[in-house]
DNA sequence: GATGAATGAGTTTTCATTCAT
DNA sequence: GATGAATGAAAACTCATTCAT
């Protein structure tokens, strides 16, 4: 149910709760998650999960759309920052202790079909990649980089951290930093297949 | 039931069936394949399953244990290659070649309690350590740069290949070759968190 | 779930349904009755008996519960019964001849550990013990008995009658009187072991 | 499989350990003690339970029968007491004594229909009725006293104590010499239904 | 709109029994 | 004869989804 009237307070109210539930549910117990529990999590009855939703992968859809949303907006005021490399590590940095905070990120992959995702995907991608040229044009970035490149390693810093038992909290800076560095021009050597094209 | 004595050549061929079978149906379904669609594609009766192995979580932990011990066998053979730089590259090539035709990394998650996979994951991280080891030394890596770094890194470029709809084939080796320009000496910037300690 | 709060009215019928029929199955296979069975039984679906006893342990503790909820209530009007005598074999006569209808003595087995099993028991334990005082300070009984025997020994005519093929329908009142006179005082021998204390 | 023609001193000694097995089983895990078990507990492979033992009934019955003709020989044996008081006491107690140290009675419910059975429960039954007819013309027993009557008794002192949680280890004597002195002559009251026929 | 009871397909797992080795 | 691998019919339990209240 895309909430294009108006709901009523209440039933507004109710939204904001499941979703937010429904975030800390499958970030806890990744998308196993059960709509019971989120119900029970966000104080309402499970039939009201399904007024609102009405599957489970509409909920998912839901939550991924607000995260896009959220991540668009951090770009959108990053790509007027005065500075281009500022402007884009600033991003990704927002982005990765976003996601290391709550990582929802395996919701992605049920939500490929998703038109609302998808446009929402295509949005996000668009401001990356105007994020990444403008970091390139300023000689910041190596030159056969492309936005694509960046947002498909977006998540990577978070996900190598999966790696370690008892992973410091800060220690994906360490990994953004890393791959960050191989973005850079100083020392590229030539990519050995051609960058990905979108979408 | 570790396969301590030997197995009657069909349950043998069983076993193997059964292991490909549920690598296949992981790959594709994650780690929400069901059993009896591990056995109805291995071509066997369910109860067969669970003779081999007791639990699902056995299956996935032999399964993991089959596949770390066949990237220790790489590891141990670039090992004596001799150029280090060759002998890593290699090594990242080959797993995440491997992993690309059949990803099966978010196994490792379910693992991390079975001794037989901590003993296997420790004895391939200090081979990585080494393969590292001799690069770092050789001046092909930063000199910041430890095995651990490497090792939570080594599943970044299919990671990465994940977030493009139809990726081309080889599409994994351009962040191989991106992420690899991020743990060379040149143009390294200062990283800002401590390494992770093993384990 | 204990049935703490209001029950809606069709979710109540249910459960009694439940219930009556799980006492049936469970009469008629012993322990070994099945969830589907006694499902199909109360005309619901399989799911619906979890929804009223989370697992099959805590439908047996509820029947057990109703069970001795059901013989503390006789207990308690026996024991203002004018002869103590009358009131004892009253109650027995009562208790077997319910067990002789549907035998879940069995049931009493699996619920050792039941909290709420045990405080019933303990009431109805501390009922029989009045029950038999008052019979024995009357001169009814013997000495050298306690509740604990009486309670002990309360479900033994039905046992016995089981060993019978074709039992004649009143032929546990046989049992019950022929125990009933060992309680007597009249030829009482002294008792080779200490009686069981409780609990 | 009834043993008729010889065994392999091997094939013996095996359905011996089979039975040894299945009884120790059985008396910890009641019917529900699995073939699997009771084979590795023997030490056999499973397979070899079933060329001794068709089904599982089949090896409870050849249990029940090997209990029967135990408990016959003593019955015989009391026979020619030369007193008949201590000749029923003291077959009742032996038969008490051995269902304490493991307690199989449950598996005649099992075994009803079994031929080989029944007519081992008819010779023990008809000698019950010798042991009792004897004491009962001895002034023993009270005259309404039947055999069968003894016969159904005859497990009550054990599953009596089955309803104690920490029962002394000798506390089922306390509950055979109870119902003892209701079998005797002093102080019986008329019983109120007539006495069971066998079978 | 909200509630929570009911549904039933699906999951992992067990086990008596069969049968190739 | 003995072995132990394979079978497949249950079993207990879960959960997204529907619907009467």
């Amino acid at each position: 149910m895309t909430p294009i009237r108006q709901l009523r307070a209440d039933a507004a109210r109710n939204r904001e709760l499941l979703l937010a539930a429904a975030e800390d549910e499958f970030a806890e117990r990744g998308l196993a998650a059960s709509i019971s529990d989120i119900a029970r999590r966000a104080g309402v009855a499970k039939g009201t999960v399904f007024r609102h939703f009405a599957t489970k992968e509409e909920l998912v859809a839901a939550i991924v759309c607000e995260q896009l949303d959220a991540l668009a907006e951090v770009a959108r005021s990053q790509l007027s920052a005065p500075d281009p490399e500022v402007g884009l590590v600033e991003f990704l940095t927002v982005t990765a202790a976003r996601q290391h905070e709550r990582d929802l990120s395996f919701l992605q992959a049920v939500t490929q079909t998703d038109s609302a995702v998808t446009a929402l995907r295509d949005e996000l991608h668009a401001l990356v990649e105007q994020l990444v040229g403008r970091a390139r044009d300023a000689g910041v970035l190596r030159s056969d980089v492309t936005g694509t490149d960046v947002w498909v390693l977006m998540c990577a810093p978070i996900h190598a951290v999966g790696y370690v038992s008892d992973p410091a909290p800060d220690l994906w800076r360490r990994y953004l930093a890393l791959i960050f560095d191989g973005l850079r021009p100083d020392g590229a050597h030539p990519l050995p297949a051609a960058p990905p094209t979108w979408p």
